[in-house]
DNA sequence: AACTATTTATAAGA
DNA sequence: TTCTTATAAATAGTT
């Protein structure tokens, strides 16, 4: 027998600011990308250029932007200098067609492989976080530290470090100077453990 | 009398740059306006700030901004000041990283979709391609076949205008504009073979 | 610009 | 979070 959806489906929603929080946060994600969409269809129907900045309810920035945000932005703040635009009527020839799949499936290659690289650097900084929620210690001044607390801070540089040394043999390391300067003031530091500068309680 | 009108109704349009330009300088205004009203209802719903930029096919620029868009450009340019902590720059990444990545998703999705259109569309030309290898005589002067050879020449229209208006429901004609020509011509040569006005020896 | 058949977006709920 | 679905909103083609 058949079975019954009893969804109640969707209401009209008074124009006005959302005042639950969870509920607007939610809101917030859907409309986001739904407005980011319509503008991304706008960039491909029309040929034309867009750049979109929000500012999440937490203010956290969200960007979209084609060709690019920065230079649509720059463009916009300096309305002297006048870009070269695009034109249309081209012909629906098979070898036209054949150089435009040929150059979409590179743009598609190029896209996945900044998709991959930022996909890498969410791992490293959750492996960041994680070793900081694991560990609290991370904003506190060394020089208030016990000696364990000492301790774990050698054991938890040295396992960033090898992490750090890890993904910089895929040749990550380019992408994530800050990463470097982290490593960098570990070295600094551990060093000064080492040779007691450091003083502690 | 409020007669109802029988209007076509809308259709799905393929995911491509439109072709014809006052065709396409109307879209840009009609969603143009969707995404700014879009944009305005996240600004009221959720009290966040959106700033947009939007170049014209002609090249004029159109913004929309809440509160403003020089304020929300100049916070995204300098986000330097909104976390003095030394944590701060940590965040400032992650967000800068979730923005970037959201980017270039939408980038994907289009850039999918495009690939998907191409697809289509060298589905169709294959098969105008096999149907003409199939029947050689395809163009061969009318006024010079036999009638059996017309014959031929009225079925095989009406199996590629069949193929046609199958892919008209898919919503892939208006991308293949030409396509519409030789379905109108077939049709004016039909016609003209049943009324007797063309000839044959 | 207005209209409407359709497609698309999305609010709630699971 | 992601998925579903009923309903609201956007919009393509016409007039």
């Amino acid at each position: 027998m058949g079975k019954r959806k009893p969804n109640s489906g969707r209401n009209k929603i008074p124009m006005e600011k959302i005042h639950n929080k969870s509920h607007r946060q939610v809101t917030f994600s859907k409309r986001r990308a739904g407005v980011f969409k319509k503008a991304s269809e706008l960039c491909t129907l029309c040929g034309v250029e867009v750049a979109i900045i929000v500012y999440s309810p937490a203010g956290k920035p969200f960007s979209f932007g084609h060709p690019e945000v920065d230079s649509i932005i720059h463009k916009f703040l300096t309305p002297n200098a006048r870009h070269p635009r695009t034109f249309g009527a081209y012909q629906l020839t098979e070898a036209h067609r054949n150089a435009k799949v040929g150059e979409l499936n590179m743009q598609l290659t190029q896209i996945l492989n900044q998709l991959e690289v930022e996909r890498k650097k969410g791992e490293i900084l959750n492996q960041i976080r994680e070793a900081r929620e694991r560990q609290c210690w991370w904003e506190a001044p060394v020089e208030q530290l016990q000696l364990r607390e000492l301790q774990q801070l050698w054991n938890a540089m040295e396992e960033l470090k090898n992490s750090v040394a890890k993904q910089a043999n895929k040749g990550l390391v380019e992408s994530l100077p800050f990463l470097g300067e982290v490593v960098d003031n570990f070295e600094n530091m551990t060093n000064q453990i080492h040779h007691g500068n450091l003083f502690w309680s």
